[in-house]
DNA sequence: AATGAATGAGACTTCATTCAT
DNA sequence: CATGAATGAAGTCTCATTCAT
């Protein structure tokens, strides 16, 4: 396998043609992923899923590397967009409101496209992927600290940044688990989960 | 007769031989998969860096699957080795110690050879040997459910096999991320993560 | 085409069955070139050619290019062997027997395979693989410089390495053309040749 | 009528446009050989060169040997175009004046485009395209030839065939040497060139 | 048992060429 | 005519696995 580290897309999808292409490309290589894994996504494969030709591919990424990255990115883009503006809501809100509807976000993203989701957190990491999936959760990071900073008076905890590495760490991991590891599909089982998380970290930093 | 007593040493000498070919199998696969990632541990470089020839490799393992299995289980084994015990000694203790307790040895348990758990949590393909992590998991999951049965009156959550899930995937991914991600290497920072994380799981049963 | 610009063997062939090998594909991959050219000589074909599968080649040359500069090589000792000899003992003749040794011995040189001196003379340049033809011609010139100094007063010239230039790009040259694009195969006509170089040069240098 | 009032200037426009078109890309394709050689000589990357599509590429030549073998038969033309005067000049002139002139015609040919002109000489794989550099050589054979047949009182050789032959190719690779090979740029040093290599051959022909 | 040469399926990638727009 | 997206054969190379020695 010669490897190509280049991860950025050939051409701009400018035309509309293009752009039907592209996004049959990423489409077809979430599928694989997500039915046949990581291995299985070779560049013919996916091609093929996509009803085009190799060389079609080629013509729009440098290799299979930069298809997942775009993929990542095009997941990433969908998730913030879906997210940020609830999460600038909640900046008004009380703490126990805040975390809680944090806590519903979290779910929500993760509830976007959870097959892709969980692919693309376990088995894609293999190289400096691995970046764009972290530098998404760094802005989480910093989004909570600064809403620790903004309310410190609610809260007792003044290591804000231990803090707000223990919430965002603990809410990821729950709404992630809760999400993909267990079959929740009753609406209730949900709401369960995010009552408890969100007693967690409230409990955590008012405690 | 004779020949039993010339057989045994043989074979208990080629037994030993035999361990000492497959740990340095093992050995190598791990060096490999730390160093260089997964793509480059082909079954001819682990052979070598072993000190072996291919040949040698697939008379001990029947492929390259059932090494990084093989290795995941050796690695459980240590981990699983390193924490039993005290695991069991937590069963005695009050709450708060007993969480207390599990942190620390969780902590402990991702300082076994954190660079290999990184790989092996976020490099291997996940097919089918996903399970054998999980399966680890999975016993973290019954031994706290039944700690928190047998501690009933101690806390107040009722929905028990919630609450363990809580607790277990809150423990685990606090100090996966702690030993993995941070670069946690003065002793106390490392208190500090244990202290919350204890506080976090504490006051959420108990608040 | 992926390009491994590696143009050494991998391996020594050491072993008997290595060298067999070796050979095997050297011998393929001139064949090929001779009869159908350098852009047939595709690494699956000289494979097939030589009975082997590519992965064996691969295991002995990191790539086309390797394999052909190895065929140079061999080519040029082959070459230099069956020349270094005479040109030696052309030190003590005096100048017309000395020319005319070294003309036969150009054409001899020639004539050690022809198809495969004009293949690699011809379509081969490309990449820096010129050199060792280059090379190989300088040692030539220095040699021929050498000797006109060691002979100064049988000849006019005083700008030696002008005259070495002349000489040696003059007899190769002919020989070449002589040897590759004419059929000579009539000893007569051979003759004929060696007999109007000779006389060219050595007017060229006593005139 | 009136149509053929505009029909004809059209032509002759979109005439000129062809032209240009087909310059462009015989450009584009002397550019890419020369700086990066044959095998980046790609259409696709031609026509980009030539800032053009591969689609008008192929609206003028039927593939990309036709565009080598017509930029080899516009170079030849260019050559041959700068020497043919000064090659019938020289069937008037006494023996020595006319190698001369021949010889400086040879270097003169050989400065047109250097780069290209080796790039073809070296680099364009050998199928059927050599013709046309060989038949070019050809016609020099026979120029030759004749008028050593016309001049044949001022010369000692009687072969005629086989001077013209040992001449023509001595010409052709000093010049030829000289050129590529050395770093000539003095014009003292390519005097001194054309010198020795006229007196060569005028002492080969009367000597 | 050990060895390591050999295998060959299959992954990656390019590029001459076509064709719908 | 021009365009450039699409094609796919063909080439490069790797690596898990086998097997004769």
């Amino acid at each position: 396998m010669p490897k190509r580290v280049l991860t950025n897309p050939r051409k701009s999808a400018s035309q509309k043609r293009s752009r039907v292409t592209v996004n049959a490309l990423l489409e077809a290589t979430a599928r694989i992923l997500i039915r046949e894994g990581y291995d299985k996504a070779s560049t013919n494969r996916i091609a093929e899923v996509a009803g085009l030709s190799v060389g079609s591919l080629y013509q729009y990424f440098p290799g299979k590397e930069a298809l997942v990255a775009a993929l990542i990115e095009r997941h990433n883009q969908e998730v913030m967009q879906a997210v940020r503006g609830e999460l600038a809501a909640a900046v008004n809100l009380p703490l126990a409101d805040a975390v809680r509807r944090l806590v519903a976000v979290a779910v929500k993203a993760h509830r976007i496209d959870p097959k892709l989701h969980r692919v693309l957190a376990e088995q894609i990491p293999r190289v400096g992927k691995l970046e764009k999936l972290e530098s998404f959760n760094q802005e989480n990071y910093i989004l909570f600290e600064n809403y620790l900073k903004e309310h410190r008076r609610e809260i007792r905890a003044v290591e804000v940044k231990l803090a707000a590495f223990v919430c965002v760490t603990t809410i990821e991991a729950l709404t992630h688990a809760a999400v993909l590891h267990r079959k929740i599909s009753a609406e209730e089982e949900m709401e369960a989960v995010i009552e408890h998380t969100t007693r967690l970290i409230v409990r955590y930093l008012t405690g």
